[in-house]
DNA sequence: GGGTATTTGTCCGTATGTATG
DNA sequence: TCATACATACGGACAAATACC
């Protein structure tokens, strides 16, 4: 079989592996390829075409990033079935018993949804039968700290991927953040913690809970202020370096080493929550600040649920070495909240190299959607927007030429069935890509352009 | 990995490679890489580090050339064995959590753990693969109070087996009783709760966190008073109605009446956690109490860690009609713990009746094992020892006409490999059975006797 | 049906051309 | 002219899945 319906021009200018990527898209598009089939072996392709082998195994990556093919490893391609059609999370993620008027959207750019579109969940399901066929894992307690496999796993890749020095007995597994800030609450003996004034619901409520006085205090675009730190004299802050829904900037270097210096000075902790931190996906990774200091002052925060499965709810901590005393005293009281099964077949996925493939795969992904979101935007306002795409966040905000307010184009979108969400400044809005599927991005924007015509001065 | 704690600085004016190559150097130092280990690929981290390959690919050569590293062709890169390499610090990664002198047992007669040679494992693991099967429930987010699904099964599986009256709107899913109690804890307006004097620590652990005054009230051998409780003034108690580890009794129902009147009386709340409720395997079961009144006053909290496999830890609580307006107010604020796949395999596995069961079997043996385990004792002791076996609860208290502390007892049966646990008065020691398969129960009462004959009088 | 040969995705170090100071 | 950085393209080695005997 030849496959010379592919047209490559070697002198075009366009690199061969993306003229290749065209090809191969357009042809299943066209319906050459029909969802589901194979496609040929990259070394079949590559001879064919007289082509190496890399350049065609490049066309097919991205092809598998943007989600046209799946692969099956030792298998080979397969056109995806189905066009990455998974239900819209974020309507049915927060419609607890309460009955309210959700409003129905066609396309969604929210900041609380993620893509498990190209998460491997044959993958994932292997691991979780290969931890089901242990007998005797699943009829015996787990380790209330966390399955020890999975904290030597954690430990190795904290310490890779975001340069976390942390032993495995430093750290402490739960069903996610949450009941760990709990733990972490009764290891903070001064009740007072502040926070940025950008607030963090989940977290308050846990605070409120444990009876801790919160501070939210100013912050200017780098983050939360150490003056202000200074003078509240609190010794404990809660920071998530990498998220800042706000105008999609992360926590630039010079704020973590003021926090540090800040920590360090004042005998204070700082709770980093590490939320988003591996995605960092357009520009070179910032390690998290557990790692840049002596580790005696940060208390790391970490969390899988974002980045594997929305399913997958699990979280872990790796605790500095002057609290493990007062932890291993207390922890007997504690039982674990995460799945051992779960648990186990985390650990299996992260020391197969499975996660940080899955990690690069994302990373590759979002480049892809921003690249694609901004070229839309670009396309339907011209030069009168300006874009926002700081270097890590989920999200860009896009200003407009117009004096309505923020929350007057959301209404707008809205009323075209687009969730976008407010930004700081009149006449900008927030536009979280993390959730929309890669095809939808355009048409989502032309609609969008639809809906604040009328507004555009 | 992705290593991007190997800081650079693109502005610094020494070029990248060096910079690198002065990274990698100082981490084969520290011993973050050890001798042999192989160095991350150079398209690895050219892509975390977002460099170009020939960047990472100078600074290996730099590293080659001056003997750090050694090459293997289509291999990778791997750290020199000859080079000086400190003794490593992080992530040695096996010598897990603190090193304890752990004593091996032959035999268990703890009270901590379960019985599950009779839980149908193909079972369970067959409920689990069907949901994985389900493409659309892995990849999206649960609710956050726990699977519709699963609350209405569990709605009607704790009436039909405890009479506990709840619609599923009142359940609320947890990974086991204490993130339950957390939650209950901000329900709680005034923070003071009593329990009985023999305390839980687990629970006393999540009030003290939340900032509660535990009061522990005498109790006798009925459970806790309800006099004291009614001069304290508390709001709250929590009992543990079908446990009680001191002398294997469940609490009568006059008790759970006059307990329930004085809730009534005082307008207090009583956190019914009905540990081991559905277990009384040689009487006739006591409801909870939750179902005897009109469940105002009764906040209900169930488990099935205990029951169906220690791997699976999944509670729920049965909120009173009256806390349901706080509760969703406060619910957006609070995550969901336990595992959803282990949610809907429970659901299936409730639904199905399949639950209801192997209660029934667990139930039959555990009366088999209780039998045994008397008739091995007093073959063992004869007429000599005293044996208080109450209704429901999972062991037996042995008295022996001997002077040896509680405490000694149980140290010589350590010695012969058996694990017993101190009773409260001297002579006396706890046997729990749940554990143990039911074989093993005779072997284990004769190394009994050989460790016992000594200090027998 | 069980062992063997082949296919296949994946990973690897390397070479070359080019843009930018 | 040269050092630096990057993008593209190459083919060898490997282990797992698969096909074949």
């Amino acid at each position: 079989m030849t496959y010379d319906y592919l047209t490559l021009n070697p002198n075009s200018g366009t690199p061969l592996y993306q003229q290749l990527y065209a090809s191969i898209r357009q042809s299943i598009e066209n319906g050459h390829f029909p969802k589901g089939e194979k496609l040929p072996s990259i070394r079949k392709l590559s001879e064919d075409l007289h082509l190496s082998r890399t350049t065609v195994e490049a066309a097919y990556q991205q092809l598998c990033v943007e989600g046209y093919v799946k692969t099956r490893p030792q298998s080979g391609f397969f056109v995806a079935t189905g066009t990455v059609s998974l239900p819209r999370t974020a309507s049915s993620a927060f419609s607890i018993s309460a009955p309210s008027a959700v409003p129905q959207y066609q396309y969604q750019f929210g900041t609380d949804s993620v893509d498990s579109s190209c998460t491997d969940i044959k993958i994932w399901r292997r691991h979780i039968r290969d931890v089901l066929n242990r007998q005797e894992v699943i009829a015996s307690y787990g380790d209330p700290q966390g399955e020890p496999a999975l904290r030597a796993a954690l430990s190795a890749y904290s310490f890779g991927v975001r340069g976390v020095t942390a032993k495995p007995e430093q750290i402490v597994v739960g069903a996610g953040t949450q009941p760990l800030l709990y733990l972490l609450c009764g290891l903070l003996k001064e009740k007072r913690v502040a926070i940025d004034e950008r607030g963090f619901p989940q977290a308050e409520r846990v605070f409120a809970d444990c009876g801790f006085q919160v501070l939210r205090l100013p912050a200017d675009g780098d983050g939360i202020r150490t003056d202000t730190l200074e003078q509240s004299g609190v010794k404990a802050v809660l920071v998530r370096p990498s998220h800042s829904v706000q105008n999609g900037t992360a926590m630039p270097m010079s704020r973590r080493y003021a926090l540090l210096e800040w920590a360090k000075a004042n005998n204070a902790v700082i709770l980093e929550d590490d939320y988003n931190g591996e995605l960092r996906y357009n520009a070179r990774p910032i390690p998290a600040m557990q790692g840049i200091g002596d580790g005696g002052n940060v208390i790391y925060l970490g969390s899988f649920s974002k980045l594997l499965l929305p399913s997958v709810r699990i979280g872990y901590t790796a605790l500095p070495p002057a609290f493990l005393a007062d932890y291993r005293e207390r922890a007997k009281d504690y039982n674990q909240t995460a799945s051992k099964i779960e648990q186990l077949a985390l650990s299996g996925y992260v020391q197969s190299g499975q996660l940080e493939r899955h990690l690069r795969r994302l990373r590759k992904l979002y480049a892809a959607k921003s690249e694609t979101l901004i070229r839309a935007v670009k396309q339907a306002f011209g030069k009168k927007c300006t874009i926002f795409l700081r270097e890590t966040a989920l999200c860009l905000v896009v200003s407009l030429p117009c004096r309505a307010s923020s929350e007057a184009l959301c209404q707008a979108a809205q009323e075209q069935g687009v969730r976008v969400l407010p930004a700081k400044e009149a006449g900008s809005v927030t536009l979280g890509f993390a959730g929309i599927p890669l095809e939808e991005i355009q048409p989502a924007v032309e609609l969008l352009k639809t809906a604040w015509a009328p507004l555009l001065s």
